[in-house]
DNA sequence: CGATTACTTGACACGTTTCAAACGCAGTGG
DNA sequence: CCACTGCGTTTGAAACGTGTCAAGTAATCG
């Protein structure tokens, strides 16, 4: 474990770790900060998508919209994630922003030039890929065989530990809910009546408790990832 | 076992159009041809994989086993498709032959190196990741969103198109099912008896009949992907 | 403060799982 | 050739969990 585990920090660091400097500084040059606020879209499913970026700070997600109209949430994005098809392919989903967030942005192909002169950060983005290939087979893997109350106790789980507050700073972590219940249910495959439900057992049982509806404490950590069924 | 490989990569037909002839040479010479039969393992979770591959022919499964024992199926190869992590990373699926297939592998180190001398190989496999990534995420809307019915029909439907049976040939199509009813099952997050009869109520309605209980003919391809919910 | 939105809770219907049994087919030995 | 056995598949009945519909409560914003 060591130090604060998963945070945007260590993933910058991990990032910068990995990169020469020279690279680092082509990067910058050639890249633009933006903010967008809550429930803005970055780009559209669909998109020739012109831009590729990477998530500075705040959480986004990515929808799809299903064939009956209703919208799926097949993925987020935290601090260090990267956003974008450097070399072609269309974005299948919409990329929306859930809190404020801070992105760099870079011009297609100014970006996949660069790629192409380092080596180590495309390599990188690579490795990478394959890793957030990995994570939505886990959540493939969830969505099969879970039952109600593992997903939404799996997925509180998850995001307390990508917002760094659970595992750093004993047994219990406070954390600001970037879903509302509505889009755990989109997230999750269930209806807002099952997670909210599935929340209020959690909480019952000592797992967790509230302030208000969004800002979520982690009260026992062990009875939340035994209830997530690990 | 196995043998030089000259044209290893040959059956993609996208990848070869797109590389130059020099970098598929170079895989040429670092390639060997192995062949696994029914049921056999090509690697297992967790292992540090010390070799990459392309699927040349056949059909392979991607497994993981549950916290609950259980055994569930995230992803599904075919001639043409990728099988490894280049750059480092754990592969954290068993991946299993479903039928006799024929591979051609690469020493990690060696495809990493020809990688890095053949840039549009490298740009054009992280293409394919993103496209893979894309495939898991609408499976991922399918496990959330989808009654059994729409599932197995989505699932026929799509083995029918990537065993190149669906789209050819007039309106309908034989296919040999590489999977058992058991394996449907669990890649679908569903039970065997469930996968049984969502089947036997596509047979009545006349989108697909079978011949044994693997082999299946697609009668009717509007009927199944209106089935399937498309 | 009231109006609007988001969330929670309850009762019932529906679909899937679970448990159980029957069926069909391939391989084996009489 | 047939009966027997083992395995995968199909079918049936009941239990369970989640969706649906409806009402009530809490939070947010003007």
């Amino acid at each position: 474990m060591g130090s604060r585990c998963d945070s945007c920090i260590v993933r910058d660091r991990a990032l910068c770790a990995a990169l020469d400097p020279a690279a680092l500084q082509a990067l910058g040059r050639i890249g633009v900060v933006r903010r967008l606020g809550r429930g803005e879209t970055l780009s559209w499913a669909g998109d020739d998508a012109p831009t590729c970026a990477t998530l500075q700070s705040g959480v986004m997600k990515l929808v799809v919209v299903t064939s009956d109209g209703e919208q799926a949430i097949v993925g987020m994005l935290f601090p260090g994630d990267f956003i974008g098809r450097p070399f072609g392919g269309v974005q299948q989903q919409d990329i929306v922003a859930l809190t404020d967030v801070q992105i760099c942005a870079f011009p297609r192909a100014a970006f996949a030039a660069t790629l192409r002169d380092h080596q180590a950060m495309q390599e990188l983005l690579l490795a990478r890929t394959m890793a957030e290939l990995d994570r939505a087979r886990d959540w493939l893997v969830r969505m099969g065989h879970a039952r109600a109350g593992e997903r939404v106790a799996g997925f509180l789980e998850d995001v307390a530990r990508r917002l760094g507050a659970l595992g750093c700073e004993g047994p219990s972590a406070v954390v600001e809910l970037p879903l509302g219940r509505g889009e755990m249910a989109e997230l999750l495959g269930l209806t807002i009546e099952t997670v909210s439900r599935q929340i209020s057992r959690l909480k019952t049982i000592g797992a967790i408790s509230l302030q208000g509806t969004r800002r979520l404490i982690v009260e026992d950590p062990a009875l939340l990832a035994r209830a997530a069924g690990r």
